[in-house]
DNA sequence: GAAGCTTATTTGATCGTTCAAATCTTGCAA
DNA sequence: TTGCAAGATTTGAACGATCAAATAAGCTTC
């Protein structure tokens, strides 16, 4: 309705004259309080408020040279069921984000060169200070073109190569699986189970094998020998079918399995349709399928993974040295559902 | 490695030095290209790229008093397995904005009272020209503040009031969900089913009651009387397990049944598990899911979706009156799935 | 009560761009 | 040649904030 004029925004100067001192008064307020002193500061205050006065988020990234802006990428469809994850990460880290006066922003890429194109674009337009990229890999373009031009950026995932995993520039944070995957494998033995399968990728993905490794583990602690466990596991490209197919193998080899771990939850799907539900099944992910369908799943914990890796992003950008060490290992959470309500009910 | 100096980005003065032109004229060939003449326009695009010079994003924000930023809020969770059109909805809208040199931005709210705080935030920081609303219902608080504000917005998704489909001031793009879904039952039917059924959610959403129309027309068209139809739907809330029941109830009032169209791909999954896939189930939203597991569904075509509401924003922008109307329906596209690896695996 | 110090506040310049107005070129008719 | 409009380019100012240096105010101390 109103139409009106339109109604320009106070400034800082305009707050200034309403409070009765100067410009850089009213900025001391808002960014080194302590400087002023207590009396001027209310007025301030009352002035700011009076006007609904906010700094020009433009005008100050020009002044300060900051952009007080993180870049993630959003992938082109979240791959398959486990989509979501990234998704909570991303809700994750623009509510965490905005806490700390921070903006995320988005851009999409078709693959690494376009991905480092779209890095030299935001980069040199100064619109970001930093990235967060939500996995890498052995050799990656991205993070070696990230580290030779001096940018501030975290993953989501710790870099497989050897050398990097330790290398000072390189800043990550990541989900132990490896932990998660064995404390499910644990519970499930504790409340009775004598032989847990596992049903994870083949090797070579690093994340898949700790994920192994966290089952076997726990096999080998519960006293089960070399063979067995080696009886127990089988592989299956991510994907339903290929999961229902490596579920229907593993348990006609192994009839009297009464527990399966999966290294997600898709393949977790898959064997839940082989086995009629009959066995528990563990996914990893916890994504809204096995909250619907109700199977148990080992939650990353998302929230924990955007706060350290806030955290460790401005650790780089004070340069300091970031805590302990450049990197964070987030502690899965196991979520067990006894009877979800259509477990019973898919054979 | 290089550590050196923090390597200054180059200006539109170095641009200009270099060229041997004002700054002025650098600004001309990127902005209006038009007034300056040809060789020095030649002359100027070399030095730029010599240099690598991109405009300082903040700099010109602050002085054209625009922030090239579209703010859109994301979902805690989205809401069970459909929540990846919103998903996809973002990609297109980070990948379309950039192509107009647009920025998308994030942010979250936990309620319809937080959100407007956000927009008074955003607003009057101007950190955003404009925002996209994922969905909005009759009497929306925050339609309402951000018409009264005047703050250029669109929705995903058309206000359901009576009163507001036609308010000049409010944009919105939505998907002719009843289109999709009539189209799919005639193509059902085309195929040689005899009998449709639909499985929806309870009347009084606006969107599930557009998709229970579209099947409506599609069986009046092909001669049920109302009776027949009426015997053919059936409701139930969202989610997996109430799915399942309602399409159980379903089939043993009407064994004969031998299609079923739904109002999402999580009815449709309920479905599925109820019939064991012995019934050919169409969802809705095109989800992940549906193309895991290999059943039919609608999909909405965020990416029109997108571009249609970009086209809206920059009319409202340019204050132009957009378009036909302030308004654009995209007709979504049927994605039929002959035999999904698993769907005669389910039972 | 004036010198000397600390604390509080103000002034002028600057970040990098674009706007508005001024100046300089060019082309062409008189 | 001169005049003069149209076109091309340049100059000065401004967007709204913060930095750095300068000034003013408040407290001690002798």
């Amino acid at each position: 309705m109103a139409g009106g004029m339109p109604k320009r925004l106070p400034t800082v100067s305009d707050v200034a004259a309403l409070a009765g001192v100067s410009r850089q008064t009213v900025s001391n307020v808002l960014n080194s309080p302590a400087v002023v002193r207590e009396g001027t500061r209310e007025r301030v205050h009352t002035a700011i408020a009076e006007l609904g006065y906010r700094p020009h988020t433009s005008a100050r990234r020009l002044r300060t040279q900051r952009a007080a802006t993180i870049a993630v990428r959003l992938d082109p469809v979240g791959g398959g069921i486990s989509g979501a994850v990234l998704d909570r990460f991303l809700h994750a880290l623009a509510e965490r984000g905005e806490e700390r006066g921070l903006t995320v922003m988005l851009y999409t890429a078709v693959d690494p060169d376009d991905e480092i194109r779209q890095f030299r674009r935001l980069v040199d337009a100064a619109a970001v200070d930093a990235f967060v990229l939500a996995s890498t890999y052995h050799g990656d373009p991205r993070t070696e073109w990230l580290i030779e031009h001096d940018q501030a950026f975290v993953t989501f995932g710790r870099p497989w190569g050897i050398p990097d995993l330790t290398d000072p520039k390189h800043f990550w944070v990541d989900v132990d699986g490896r932990h998660g995957v064995r404390e499910a494998t644990e519970q499930l033995l504790a409340r009775g189970a004598r032989s847990v399968g596992f049903l994870g990728w083949p090797a070579g993905s690093g994340t898949g094998d700790e994920r192994r490794a966290g089952w076997a583990e726990a096999l080998r602690d519960a006293g089960f020998d070399d063979a067995r466990s080696a009886a127990l596991s089988i592989v299956a490209e991510e994907g339903v079918a290929s999961g229902r197919e490596a579920a229907r193998a593993l348990l006609e080899r192994e009839p009297h399995l009464d527990a399966l771990v999966t290294a997600s939850d898709t393949l977790a799907l898959g064997a839940l349709i082989a086995t009629g539900g009959r066995v528990p099944v563990v996914g990893f992910d916890n994504t809204p399928v096995a909250e619907a369908i109700g199977f148990s799943s080992i939650d990353q914990r998302v929230d924990e993974v955007a706060v350290a890796a806030l955290d460790l992003l401005d650790a780089v950008g004070r340069a300091q040295s970031a805590g302990p060490s450049g990197h964070r290992l987030i502690e899965p959470r196991v979520v067990m559902r006894e009877s979800g309500p259509l477990l019973g009910l898919l054979r």
